[in-house]
Order: C-alpha cells, then structure tokens, then sequence
DNA sequence: GTCCTGTCCGTAACCGGTACCGAGATCGAT
DNA sequence: ATCGATCTCGGTACCGGTTACGGACAGGAC
C-alpha cells in the first residue's frame, strides 16, 4: 500500500508551506483564491484525507461525533441509527459509540460517568444524544458550555439543546380521531409512563380529539403504561375487564398494543371485529403482527438524519464553505439551511397514522352507549 | 475544569523524564519496578488517562476497535451490540461504529470501501466484524497482513480469523429432535438462504436428527427461503399446500417462523394443535407472538461479549500486565486465558433450545404416513 | 519617494505521546 | 583493576496537523 500522504506531500506539491495547505483545510480567509483552488486540486488528485487524530491534538475540531444511545435493544434505535449512520458516511465525520446499557438497573450517576469518559477522552468534541433520560440535566450545562449537541428525545421537556422528535400530540390526536371516525364512542388510551412528556403528549392529542367530537375522556379509560409488552397485556386486560368495556383501544406503544392483543386474545375478543386495536411507533415488527397493527408512524430514520444533519451544520457553521465542497474528504454535501443560532432549535416531525388490519367499525354498536 | 495532565506532568511529579512514563504506559520491561510502582501510584492520585490521538498519532497502538455491522434493523444486531458495548465500558478502549447499509442495495464494492475507509482513516487498529458477508474475503486479507480481527459470524465458512458462531449444526438438530420426540414424522424444513453457511449447517442437523430417528429426509419437505418473514410465509404456504403436508415445521430463523405463522392462519390451521412451528434464533419477540414460539437460542449477548474479549486478549497478548492492572484506566479486568496464537480460534457457542407454545403432538396422527 | 495598510504566506513552536539511541551505573567475570 | 553485559533511564527527533507571529510585497494616499 502506497506510503499515507500527508500535509507535508501537498504542501511540497503545490509548492507551498505546509501552513497554507492547513489554512486551505480549515477555510482560514487568508489564502490567495488562486492558490486555494491549486492546493483543494492536488489533494483532489493524491485523494488526500487529513488525519483525524493529528487535527485533533494540534487543537483543531474532532471529527469524530460521540452517540449516546440507550439500550440497542430498545426496538426504535436501530431504525434512528440507520439514518445516523447513512448520513454520516457521506462525510468525513465517524461515528463514536457510547451505550447506555440498562437504564433502570443503574443509578444516574453512572449516566454521569459515561459522559465523564465522553469528556475525559476528548474524543468526540460533538454529541448526539438519543433519549438520554436522566443524563439530559448533564447535557444541558455541557452544551452551555458551547459543547455541540443535538438531542433526538421525548422524554423530558426541550431544553436550550438543539431537539428532534415527532409531533407526540398530533399523532395522539391522528390516532384517537382515526378511531372516532370509525365510529367509536368508547376508546381507551394506555399511556406511556407519565414520568415521560412523551406520555403527556400523546395523551394530549387523544382528549382534543375527543374533546372535539364532544366526548369527554373517561378517567377510567385511561391507564399508565410502561411501554413493554407485559404492561401492555396488563393494562388491556384491567380494560378488558371493565363492566362496559370500551371497543377500541389507542396504546402509547406498538410493544403495548402487542401485549393488548394478547389479552384481547385471553377475553375471547377478535380484533379488529370485538375491539379495534391503535398502536404508537409503527415499528418493522408491526406490519407482520396478526392482524397486522394500525399505527402511528414516527419517522425515525428521518429523525436519525436530520439529528446529524443539524449537528453537521452546527459543526459547520462558523463558514460554511461557499463550493460546499468539504476539505479533506472532497465530498460535497449540501445539508440544511444555515440554521439561526439566535432561538432554540426544534425539529419536529410529522408522525402520520399508517393503516392496517387491526382497526374497523365498532360491530357491537349495541354496547350500552354510555352518556 | 482542571487543567488536563498529561505525561509530562506525571514525568515531573515523578521526578522522570516523559520517556519512562511512557515506558510504565506501554508494559516496557526495562523500567525499576520501584519507579514503576511509583508511577502508577501517581497516575492513580491524579486521575491521569493518556491522550488516545496521542498516541495514536505517535504511532502507538489504537485504544479503538471498529465495530463493522450490517444493517443494525436486522433483529439480531442489537443484541450482539449489548455484549459488545457492555464489555467495552469496562476498558478504556472505544467503539467506532461502521455500519454497512442495506446490503442488498449495494454492490460488494461499497463494503470494501467501508473498510478502505477504516483503513485510510487510521483511526482503530482493530476490528470486530459482524456477518461481514461478502467483505470477508477483504478481510481475510486483512487479517493475514497482522490487523487484528475477531469475526462473528456464520456466513461464510471460518477463515483463518478468530471467529465466533453458535453451533447451528446442533441447533438444527436439537430442534427436529425435540419434534421428534413429540412424535411427528413430517418435519418440514424451511431453509435460510444456500448462499450462507449457516443455512447447511442448521440443514445438516435437521437431517441428522431424522436420520437418528430412521427418517430419510423427503426433499419435498425442504425449502430455501429468505430468512425474511415473507419469505417464511410464502415457503410454508406451499409446504402446507401439499397432498400430505407436514405436521411440523422447523423454521430456519424467527422471522420465518412468523411468516410460517400467519400463513397457517391463512389455512386455517392453529399452532400448535394442528401445525407445529419451531423457529431458530430466539430473538426478543418471539416469546411475544401467538403462540409464543418455540426457538432455538442463540447466545448473541454472549456472542458480543466473548468476541470482544476476544479481541481484547488479542490486543493485549503481546504482554499481559502481570498484575492485571489496565495501564492508563487504572482499570482491572481478568479476560480470557491467553489464547494461544498457534492455531486458529473459533469459539462455538451452544444454541440451546427454548421451549415455547408452538409445539405439540401432532393430533392428526391420521395423516397417511409416509413409506 | 515615503509611509501606511492590507493581502498572502513562511517559520517555528507547539499538541501529547512513542521510540530510537546512547549514557551512566551496577555487577560478575577475567 | 579492567572489561563487557545488563539494567535504567534521559535526550530528542519524530507523528501530522494547527496557529501565533512576522515578513514580503502590492497598492493607495500624502
């Protein structure tokens, strides 16, 4: 394998100093356009890439973005990872792994040290954090501290950081009015735990669309949920069990929708014909559920792409290059509008209700309708 | 926040030069145990971790492995990457993510990219590469010129890389056994694609197993398929379109196993009184469909877990620190036994069954038995 | 013609480690 | 006592970039 070109090759090439060529790679103001073009050429032509590590130590920015991730084995972050990573190998940026594992078993303080080692390694100088729960409060003073982040979350009410998530209370209200349109009187709503905005959320857009088709939410057809399947099935069959049992059930949850149709299975109860059945997430598995699940859809490819995209752009922003040819890789990449960094940033995205088999008219309209 | 310390500062509070710090860091013999002792005492009074760029980029050994996956949407990843993430928090090395999108979509020529891109970047030193598929072959090479690689998977047959799998070879068998002995006869086999080892070999203690029971394996009853749920239900649509269609069918992956499902339900058939379904995997739904399903279990926690450590031994064979301290984290950690580096590693996971809901006698014992 | 200003670029000192080379000390052997 | 071998350790030149500083040169104003 051909000896690695450096800094110093293209200086020599292009008979300049080795300072030039860095002020070429950095987009520094000071270097003669003629020659700028001539030294972006020859690295063009030696497909010369800086080294990471080397612009790291010398001070200059990391190319190396941290994630934080939650347990992979939450089914949504493959999907946000997908779009993370797709997008990030378009650039000259990598992609640094720090997993949560076990949110529950551990105390916060262990959140801390993961971002404590982030910091100690000075690895990443950015951060994508991906439903960081407790860490968020860490975050928060980090990223006032000028350290770039962007948050994909749900769970805890937008801060300063730059925020991606789906339109929690629309998709509520899209899924609770799909089941009114229906024809239902009587839907249920498992939440997700409340200690979640996502919860709130959702639950949000459930009551307006009740609301505006002039029912008043029943307190009894609303119970809190832990988003898993077991609680799913727990919290059906407390519904299930009621004196009027209601026909449709919204769950904050695919997982919990899954749990719902085993319960619906336990009471005898066909679904979508004895009770209509609205998951939340529209997660792959959904699609070959029996019957296949009614969802909202949260777009979180889109969502793993945008986060990094904003991130980019973050990173970019002090002089987005005019070519928008990117130094070092050569690539061109044409992300975002320069975003204002005067307001907070939010991103939210359309989460439309995808259609299956799990839904339909109420057959027992004969149900003592309740007032 | 403090000042970052560094190696001089450690050299001078030592009353040492830079080089002999340097010398305790890197497990050099030619140090006075004295003064080694003192240094490490005094990198663990001040917290001291070396700079990983530093390093790096002076030529020492990369504190981050590369972890190359496909597509993290298939259902199995996650589960590799929890052993992996969890194992690695406990070193001081980092992961580098280099995910491969969508390989269906891209010709074999973008995986080698990939891994020019690991390469050209020089950023980890070491690999972890799970189902690498066609990239195998790159890497083999790779692996011959010295980069340290740990395989896991079950594609392509073992190379000269250390490679860890689960013995598909008796999952196969311990489930067409376990059919077996609940007395079917017709057992039929959904395949995962031929193109992949693993496919033969799950086929090959499907095959066992009948033979061991005196059963010549009818090939009417064997079906390559996708490893797909849509595969699944269109290879048992037609096993279940036969004259005389099994009473059993053992599916080469989960997924099929749940297309298998849904078209016995097209059938009208229940599982498992009337069709029994075993699956292969145990990935985390399949003690969620209805009926629960009953699989084989692959260990891919663990499979994570012991391939980093793997790596790690590895990585740190040269000259395992006697006193078992990690240099530079001031971490402990007991991994594997040396290996050997005489031979070449495989480590074989057993694949045990896991005993759900989706089997039974067959009932229909009627059925015209075949010769 | 001098002086000032601004543009463009080279020199050299870093960043935080690693590794080669060789010097002094110690010690056993001759 | 001299010598060579071995153990310890310091000096120093890197690795491949970044950046402060200042110099050369151009053009414009006086």
């Amino acid at each position: 394998m051909a000896e690695k070109i450096t800094i110093r090759d293209i200086a020599r090439f292009a008979g300049v100093s080795k300072a030039t060529v860095s002020r070429v790679l950095n987009q520094k103001p000071d270097v003669d356009p003629d020659t700028r073009e001539r030294i972006l050429r020859i690295m063009e032509e030696q497909a010369f890439l800086p080294s990471i590590t080397a612009s790291r130590l010398a001070g200059g920015r990391s190319r190396l973005i941290g994630v934080l991730i939650p347990s992979l084995t939450w089914p949504l972050i493959p999907e946000i990872m997908r779009g993370v990573s797709e997008m990030v190998i378009q650039t000259p940026y990598e992609l640094l792994l720090y997993s949560i594992t076990h949110e529950q078993d551990r105390n916060e303080k262990d959140q801390g040290d993961v971002i404590n080692r982030i910091l100690a390694t000075q690895l990443a100088a950015s951060l994508l954090a991906v439903f960081p729960g407790q860490s968020a409060r860490y975050l928060t003073r980090l990223h006032e501290q000028g350290f770039p982040i962007v948050m994909i979350d749900d769970q805890v009410k937008p801060t300063s950081i730059p925020w991606v998530s789906a339109d929690n209370r629309r998709g509520g209200y899209a899924a609770t009015r799909y089941l009114l349109q229906l024809g239902h009187r009587r839907i249920a709503h498992i939440q997700g735990p409340l200690k979640y905005l996502v919860s709130h959320e959702r639950y949000q857009g459930y009551c307006e669309a009740l609301s505006e088709a002039g029912i008043t939410p029943d307190p009894t057809l609303v119970i809190e949920g832990d988003f898993m399947p077991s609680g799913g099935r727990a919290c059906a069959g407390k519904l299930l069990a009621l004196e009027d049992r209601p026909t449709a059930i919204f769950a904050a949850s695919d997982q919990m929708a899954y749990g719902a149709l085993e319960a619906a299975e336990e009471y005898g109860l066909r679904v979508p014909e004895d009770l209509s059945l609205i998951g939340f997430d529209d997660i792959p598995l959904s699609a070959h559920t029996r019957p296949a699940l009614t969802s909202v859809r949260q777009p979180f490819y889109e969502m793993g792409q945008r986060a990094i995209a904003l991130l980019l752009s973050l990173l970019e922003s002090p002089r987005p290059l005019s070519n928008g040819r990117y130094p070092g890789s050569l690539q061109t990449y044409a992300f975002l509008p320069p975003v204002k960094q005067s307001e907070p940033i939010r991103l939210q995205l359309a989460a439309d209700l995808v259609v299956r088999a799990s839904c339909s008219t109420p057959q027992a309209l004969s149900v003592p309708a309740p007032e």
